[in-house]
DNA sequence: TCAGAAGATTAGTCTAGACTAACCTCGAAC
DNA sequence: GTTCGAGGTTAGTCTAGACTAATCTTCTGA
């Protein structure tokens, strides 16, 4: 088994990176990650020949960068630190659900196991973060949930929101105000192919928007039913 | 007035050792410097000079280092930002006392004032650490206050011990577990000048103690009451 | 089939902040 | 009055992780 070494903040951040880009689909490329990082892309290669040399990332001419079991293990690791910062920081201290991101991508490097289980023993071991995000358990394991885009449900279907991809800012405090949060009902009344424009029902409410101002908001798979 | 930088978290731990030696007394040197923050000397002397022009540290040849008032105002700020945090792993997440040293010395560099803000407010603006450490307000300004060694007490006298200088955790296990906290009202009841032996009366409790077991608690400085 | 673009990699540079080795300076002791 | 030792400083090296410039590869479109 052996000690594991701990890992660099960047370290952290490009397996992070990796996973949330692997959960998104496709192969994970040089340039894509460059991008997601904000990095160069010989940065990029420099460092997946590292975590290569660690065993934790398999990275293949053509066929892009993959996680190992044991980065993969890593990754939801950090994932498991961010979302229950970010619980935290929602429930605890009261800050609001759209700003909390960027504390917690710091935090989530610099907290000990024993304070973060303490802050998880606090918000009660939450399942979800605010935004609907599945939290992994201690041995980095998460049970895989059907979601689909709210934006590919058909006219008079209905759902309920469970999960709010990470946005900016803007995004996410619209969708805040509009109600467009974990557990909030919506039925779509009407799709308008021609412009892509949705007549949707939040909460009872009418909302009239563009399907790119949906992009990251899941809705259960179930299907809906019909008005 | 200008927007003031962000410094580096090496940079903060050297005002930070600055300020801590500056209370204590005597002129800074480098090696003094050193073996607190556990560098090399060439370290220390590299990096006063770089201070020195951010205009942070006045270094003089002979005088050794001291902070400007700037620098003061910025290790007031950690300084503060250190206590905060204490007083939260305490009194919000139920760490020890003894324990939560080492976790607020990473966050105190990594949380944001945002973070900070709603922290002090949740704990309720406290004045003092769990340690009976004053809290720096917002500007960096401290009120001073007159405490003297509790090792400094004659016979006969009593008083309130009010704060608890940082130090191992043994030690400061070994303080609580004997009552030794802030607010704890002590008695001398005798000191055997040969060996440096205290006998002490703690909440009413006796307790033999050695003198090198005293160093950093301190009481108020008001004349102890005659038994 | 070949030119050009897009992407990946190599080579070399930079920064912060550490380090060691070597040297300087001064007070104290012989 | 020289010598020794304790600082302190200078000079040069190292590390992680970024960067740019240049090169290599591969795919695509004409």
């Amino acid at each position: 088994m052996g000690v594991v070494p701990a890992l660099t903040r960047s370290r952290q951040d490009y397996l992070k990176a990796l996973y949330a880009l692997s959960t998104a689909g496709g192969t994970i490329t040089t340039s894509r990650l460059a991008r997601r990082l904000g990095v160069s892309a010989p940065s990029v290669t420099h460092m997946l020949g590292l975590l290569a040399g660690e065993r934790l990332v398999i990275h293949s001419l053509g066929a892009g960068a993959r996680l190992s079991a044991e980065g993969r293990r890593r990754a939801l690791e950090i994932v498991r630190r961010h979302r229950i910062l970010e619980t935290f920081l929602v429930r605890v201290l009261g800050l609001d659900w759209s700003e909390v991101h960027d504390d917690a991508e710091v935090l989530e490097h610099h907290i000990s196991d024993r304070v973060l289980e303490a802050i998880d023993r606090l918000v009660g071991h939450p399942a979800e973060d605010p935004h609907g995000h599945l939290i992994p358990d201690r041995h980095g394991r998460v049970r895989p949930r059907a979601l689909r885009p709210l934006a590919a449900l058909p006219r008079g279907a209905s759902a309920t929101v469970r999960e709010i991809r990470d946005a900016d800012q803007h995004r996410m405090a619209r969708w805040k105000e509009i109600g467009l949060v974990p557990g909030a009902v919506v039925r779509v009344r009407e799709v308008r192919a021609a412009d892509g424009v949705f007549e949707l029902e939040i909460a009872g409410r009418p909302l009239v928007i563009g399907r790119e101002g949906l992009e990251g908001v899941l809705v259960d798979a179930r299907r809906g039913a019909r008005a």
